[in-house]
DNA sequence: GTACGGCTTGACGTCGGCGTCAGGGCAAAC
DNA sequence: GTTTGCCCTGACGCCGACGTCAAGCCGTAC
């Protein structure tokens, strides 16, 4: 099969499959016309290189995952590098998420804290009498 | 002040300070010989941008809050343009704290499935009459 | 013949937030 | 006078995974 096809049952680009072979991930045979030519076993390669793309993995990561298929195991993690990559990529995924997790509780705070102070000052606004506002926004009388 | 002792006062670079000028976001006076010059209200701005930025707000994302501290706000989120930003980053972050957690759960799985594989490899291997391996990994004869 | 779709290589563009140089000016210390 | 330190503008570099355009070849259909 030739780059269109390969790309199109990959759901992904020429383009891509282009990028892939200059970075030594998925060489190409070539025909007498120079076309690339491909079989179902780069469309598995390819498959596990995107499927790993999905996950966030970065290209270089998936270089073993398809060494270990081009090898001729089963599965592109049959390899011990390839559980390297998956315990390292649990690692920075844990320590993301934490991270992610810490800002998020940060910045709900400060939302909780400053919808308070709005709402503070919009009920000194309505209440006749009550402490004056700080600037043009809560906009009450004097 | 003058622009080294902003960036020093403020932990960052002079080199961002000119950035965020170029992007409107924190324009300086000159002095007589074209030099930047800072006050006091600036190195408020800068920490406001350097702390949201810090929580992984794009720069853009921080105008709402120098703007809002620029108006005489108390606080850069006293304003609801801030208010909003807040919410969308609380969106986001969830979302991708959801995606990060499945895609750690996917990985954890199939790391837990290819480690399982391959001990049940080795055990194969040192039970002598136990099943064949499928290829050199385990290196049995067929 | 020619029009068309698919293929080729090469090279620049994208996005954000700066880093890092190149080349030169201003002011104070020696 | 000259060295030192800080300042200026302008412009390219970086990172990753491609998108997109340019210019041209291959083969088939009309």
């Amino acid at each position: 099969m030739r780059i269109g096809e390969l790309a199109a049952r990959a759901g992904t680009t020429t383009r891509t499959l282009r990028y892939y072979e200059s970075r030594g991930l998925l060489p190409a045979r070539r025909d007498t016309n120079g076309y690339r030519t491909y079989d179902e076993s780069d469309l598995r390669l390819l498959r596990q290189i995107r499927t790993l793309q999905d996950f966030g993995f970065g290209l270089e990561e998936t270089r073993p995952f398809v060494e270990c298929l081009r090898a001729g195991h089963p599965e592109g993690d049959s390899c011990p590098a390839s559980l390297q990559v998956y315990r390292r990529k649990l690692g920075e995924l844990d320590a993301l998420i934490a991270e992610l997790g810490a800002v998020r509780e940060q910045v709900g705070r400060q939302l909780a804290r400053a919808e308070a102070a709005r709402a503070a000052l919009a009920a000194d606004a309505a209440v006749p009498g009550g402490p004056e506002p700080e600037c043009e926004l809560g906009g009450g009388p004097r």
